[in-house]
DNA sequence: GCCAACGTTGGC
DNA sequence: GCCAACGTTGGC
């Protein structure tokens, strides 16, 4: 199962409105760059992705899983964009920031670390255990 | 608030 | 198809 980490300004969507939705989770629309959306297309329904804070906390702070495959983002008619839905797991016991991120050797290669402007990331499994270890998570 | 990095657009 | 101009993102 492939991993992911998604983007969110928390002035326009944060962790504690993607809870308040629950488990019928949120379309994650609005995404207008074609490698996010690639990423989305290759996603299924069941793996989970990180909740990263952007601009103020700069960390991630919790866990989704995807809950319904790419479809035609709502909020606009072109036809080019699409996106998936998804719903909060939990948060992480301890955010894991951008900082403690680059400060890791083994998660040097991270997209995050690498190229922090794409919105929807690939995370691999060594980077996941990584994170989940670091905020406080034994593994999930 | 600044600015560097990056993606997109559009003229040629 | 190239590339300059422009807009946006996001860390600092």
């Amino acid at each position: 199962m492939a991993c992911w980490l998604f983007k969110s300004e928390p002035a326009t969507w944060s962790w504690d409105d993607q809870v308040a939705r629950g488990a019928a989770g949120e379309p994650w629309d609005g995404v207008r760059n074609y490698q996010a959306r690639n990423n989305m297309r290759a996603m299924v329904p069941g793996e989970r992705g990180f909740f990263y804070h952007s601009n103020q906390g700069k960390a991630i702070v919790g866990i989704v899983e995807v809950c319904a495959p790419a479809h035609p983002d709502p909020s606009t008619d072109d036809p080019r964009w699409e996106c998936v839905d998804i719903r909060a797991v939990r948060a992480l016991p301890r955010p894991v920031t951008l900082e403690a991120c680059k400060a890791e050797p083994r998660l040097a290669g991270m997209v995050l670390v690498t190229n922090s402007r794409l919105s929807v990331q690939p995370v691999t499994e060594a980077e996941w255990a990584v994170i989940c270890e670091m905020g406080g998570l034994d593994g999930e």
